[in-house]
DNA sequence: TGTCATTTGTCAGACGCTGACATTAGCCTC
DNA sequence: GAGGCTAATGTCAGCGTCTGACAAATGACA
C-alpha cells in the first residue's frame, strides 16, 4: 500500500501500472489482486481509515446534539486526528499528497465521489436513529448530510486549489464554510 | 447510440461489450472509439444533452431573480422538457430507463457524479456572474450550489428506489424537496 | 479520371482483471 | 524428521477496454 501511493504520488495515478506496484514488493500481479479488489481500492485505502473514523465519530457523539453539530465535530475531530490509525500505515504527508492526486484524477475523483455517496447514505441513516426519525418518509435526515457534504467538498476543494497543505488548513477552511451555513441549515431542520 | 443505450437498458452496462455494440451498427471497434473516447461516454450522450439544457435555462433566466429561484426553474425546466433536444435522439423512455442504470450501476453512478460535480462547478460560476460575485473569495456561489446539487441528488434517487418511472413524478418530487430547503437556504443567501 | 482529404478497417499491443491449476510455505501431528 | 494439511503465492491463458500505426476505402472536387 505505502509503495503503492508513492509511485502514484510521484508518477501519477493512470502511469502506474499494477504489475510496477507488485514488482516494487516483490509479489506477483495476481497477489496484488488477491488483496485490493481493483487498482482504485489500493489508492483509497487511507480515506476508507478516515471515513471509518468520521463514521465513528459521529456514532460517539452525545444524543443530545443537534444534528448539524454533531456531524461537525465528527468531520472536524477525524480530519484532527488524521494520524491515529493512518500513521500507523503510511506517513500523514503521503495521505495528504493522495488526496489532493484524488481530487485532480478524473477516474479517482469520481470514485472518490461515489464513496462519499455511499459514507452520507450511511451518515443519514445515523441521523435518522439519533434523532428517532423515518428515513424513507421523512427527508430531512438525508437532505442536512447533502448539504453537509456539499460543504465539505467545497471546502476540500478550495484547500487542493490553495498552496498551503498542511492538514490544519483544510481543518480550518473546513470549519470556517461549515460556521457559514451552519446556522441556516439549523434552523431549516427545526422547521 | 442508440443501440447502445438499449443493449445497456435490456442486458446491463458491464454484460454489454463494446464489440457488441459496434456489431449491432456495423461498424468496427475502432470507430467506435473515434466517435467516444471510452464506453461510459456513450451511456452518458443524453444526461449530457439534459445537462447542456439545464445550464443553458439558468443562462436565461431574468438578472434579478434570486440564486435558488433561478436554478429552481432551471431544473424543473430542463426536466420538463426533457423532449427537446433527446427526443430527437433516442425516445424519452429510454433516456429514463437509462438514468435508473446509471444510478445502480456503480462504475456509471461514479462518472455520473463527477460529471454533475463539472456542471456544479459551472453553475457556481454563471451564479457569481449573475451577482457579480468573485468565486475566489466569495464561498456563497459554490456552497449554495453545492447544497441545490445535494437536494438534486436525494430526489433523483428517491425516484430511482421507487417505482413510478414517468418523468412528471421526478419532477414532481424535486420540486417538493426544493420546497422544503428552499427557504431556509434563500435566507442563508441574504446573510 | 486523377488527386486529395476524410473516414474506416486491420493489426498489434498495453493494461486491468479473472479463473483454473500448479507450487510453495508454514504448521501440526505422529 | 517425515508426512500431511491448509493457506498463500505463482503461472498461465484469456477476456475486455483502449491506443497507435498503417493500410484501404470512400467521397468531393478539379
Amino acid at each position: 500500500m505505502r509503495s503503492a501511493l508513492e509511485l502514484f504520488t510521484r508518477q501519477g495515478y493512470e502511469r502506474t501500472t499494477v504489475d510496477e506496484i507488485a514488482d516494487a514488493v516483490d509479489v506477483s500481479q495476481r497477489t496484488f489482486f488477491r488483496y485490493f479488489g481493483n487498482k482504485e481500492e489500493v489508492a483509497f485505502a487511507t480515506q476508507e481509515s478516515a471515513e471509518r473514523h468520521f463514521f465513528a465519530a459521529l456514532c460517539g457523539r452525545p444524543a443530545d446534539e443537534a444534528p448539524l453539530t454533531a456531524l461537525r465535530h465528527a468531520v472536524l475531530d477525524a480530519w484532527g486526528a488524521t494520524g491515529d490509525a493512518i500513521e500507523q500505515m503510511v506517513p500523514p504527508e503521503l495521505h495528504m499528497r493522495m488526496y489532493r492526486l484524488i481530487e485532480s484524477t478524473p477516474s479517482l475523483l469520481a470514485v472518490h465521489l461515489r464513496r462519499t455517496a455511499e459514507l452520507e447514505e450511511r451518515l443519514a441513516r445515523e441521523i435518522a436513529r439519533r434523532e428517532g426519525l423515518d428515513i424513507d418518509t421523512d427527508p430531512r435526515p438525508r437532505l442536512v448530510v447533502a448539504m453537509f457534504g456539499g460543504v465539505i467538498r467545497v471546502a476540500g476543494k478550495l484547500w487542493v486549489e490553495g498552496q498551503d497543505d498542511s492538514t490544519v488548513t483544510l481543518r480550518d477552511i473546513t470549519a470556517f464554510h461549515l460556521d457559514y451555513v451552519g446556522p441556516a441549515l439549523a434552523e431549516q431542520w427545526d422547521k
